[in-house]
RNA sequence: GGCGCGAUAGCAAAGCGGUUAUGCACCGGAUUGCAAAUCCGUGUAGGUCGGUUCGACUCCGGCUCGCGCCUCCA
């Protein structure tokens, strides 16, 4: 029985879908004016975790992921490179795609874009207009009227005379309240627009998600996902957008995962102390960085610092070791096994993915000491988490190819040390190993036959 | 200032009112020509002050410290 965490309400709650045997989940993606950062990548690899989860459960889920390709960084990003902000959306989606398959996530089943959801948005905002929810300003733009929406503040437990007191923002005269919100912008010269009965321009941020997931899920659908940041104000207007137009509520289960920080601050662009998954893909295989992500709970923050990920790899090198002598291509795997019902068990406790890893380490144990179902069944659950699917010599060998030594090189000094140990030539047996360390490169003798990894 | 989250061993990170988390590192032993890997074993915890309890790392409260949101942000 699954039991998730629900943000909206801030406790652990039984999970039960609206349909039985569906499951309808939205998350928020990225805005498409960089390449991806290691936050994203959390966002992509937590909630590929659940839905394979989800799936393994028996679920059939219909997983939406949208991405914002219209923005003010968007078009000021383009201007900048010359080129137009839809060329410019293009390619970095295309960069993220390439960053997602790498960290083993599988696509979403749908990945809208804002700008073909337009007609949408634009019934959205009429119809909240009509409710008294949204107002045309004088300079154009039109705004949500948060005092119109009674239960504004409720997914974070703000209220908006709190907001107020705290407001750091000077007050924009075209609202009538400071945290009102745009849902449509007047265009600028020069910038994308599209027609609308409050003349050109273009939407807001906020309305992009509730017009999406209203046309893939439903007015009402099962868990609304996305990065912590977005709880407020994102996640909020959403509710505020779909509920007052709608009348019905939004998302049953509101998921939000854990920041991923660098010395103990938010990693962000604002703060400019982003790594792109890009630059540590370089350093690191992209599976120890999704082991490094799924080692910790999805909502506990994640420190990034080299030390740790060399501790992930040292972890993983460690799963994989234990498969060296396994068969690559697991049979079904059996839900029976001890270790299967614990690893359950953690899943079903609210995505609890760091036990479900010890579960992975105990059998490895096992597999070590000679028990071939344990390889098989910790293979078979690392599958579950989108891990532990290579050969594992290939993981262990992988690694930093270009400059190191070549794969010839390496059988070349084996093959040397290894007359020279037929020989009890010892130094220079020694003295091989030692250069092979000092390349990155570990020996290890068993059963008379030398294999190496990379350290 | 308002709201919220957290504090676990050298590092990272979970569960749990009483019984080994787990990984990395470390130490002892086995194995090895020596290593590595592996196995066996030991040790190292629960910010602080109170309360509840037969018993608290685990529940409750105060304090201290850290983090986040309140502006775009995954």
């Amino acid at each position: 029985m699954l039991h998730i965490t629900n943000s909206f309400t801030r406790s652990k709650e039984e999970f039960v879908p609206i349909t039985p045997g569906k499951v309808r989940m939205y998350v928020c993606g990225m805005t498409v004016y960089d390449l991806c950062h290691l936050g994203h990548a959390r966002v992509f690899v937590v909630f590929d975790m659940v839905t394979r989860w989800l799936r393994t459960s028996g679920y059939q889920v219909d997983y939406v992921r949208n991405i914002t390709d219209i923005d003010d960084k968007i078009i000021r990003r383009a201007n900048e490179n010359n080129e137009s902000p839809a060329e410019l959306a293009e390619r970095f989606i295309a960069e993220m795609h390439t960053d997602e398959r790498a960290l083993g996530v599988l696509p979403p089943d749908h990945e809208p874009r804002a700008t073909a959801y337009v007609a949408q948005m634009l019934d959205l905002i009429a119809q909240l207009e009509k409710k008294g929810l949204a107002y045309a300003a004088p300079n154009g733009d039109v705004y949500y009227s948060v005092r119109s929406f009674p239960n504004y503040g409720r997914l974070s437990g703000k209220s908006l005379d709190e907001l107020r007191a705290g407001e750091r923002v000077e007050v924009d005269p075209n609202k009538r309240d400071p945290m009102d919100f745009v849902l449509w912008k007047a265009a600028k010269p020069g910038e994308p627009a599209w027609d609308s009965p409050w003349g050109p321009g273009r939407p807001g941020w906020h309305i992009e998600c509730s017009a999406m997931s209203a046309e893939l899920l439903g007015n009402h659908f099962d868990i609304h996902g996305g990065g912590q940041d977005l709880q407020f104000p994102h996640h909020e207007n959403e509710i505020a957008q779909s509920e007052g137009a709608n009348g019905c509520k939004l998302a049953n289960y509101w998921l939000h995962n854990g920041f991923v920080r660098v010395d103990n601050e938010k990693m962000s662009k604002s703060l400019g102390n982003f790594f792109t998954i890009r630059e540590i893909l370089k350093q690191y295989d992209a599976e120890v960085v999704r082991f490094f992500i799924l080692r910790a709970h999805y909502r506990s923050p994640l420190n990034y610092s080299d030390a740790h990920l060399d501790d992930a790899r040292s972890a993983l090198s460690r799963l994989y070791t234990a498969l060296k002598n396994a068969p690559a291509a697991a049979p079904t795997l059996d839900w029976q096994h001890p270790a299967a019902i614990r690893f359950r068990a953690a899943m079903d406790d609210d995505f609890n993915t760091a036990e479900a890893l010890a579960v992975l380490f105990d059998l490895a144990g096992e597999a070590n000491r000679g028990d071939a179902i344990a390889a098989q069944t910790l293979r078979g659950l690392g599958g579950v988490l989108g891990l532990l699917q290579r050969d594992a010599v290939d993981f262990l060998q992988a690694g930093a190819k270009a400059d190191g030594l070549s794969e010839q090189a390496i059988d070349a000094l084996i093959a040397a040390r290894q007359t020279a140990r037929q020989e009890k030539n010892f130094a220079e047996s020694d003295r091989i190993r030692d250069e092979l360390i000092a390349a990155g490169i570990v020996l290890e003798d068993s059963a008379g036959v030398t294999t190496w990894r990379r350290s």
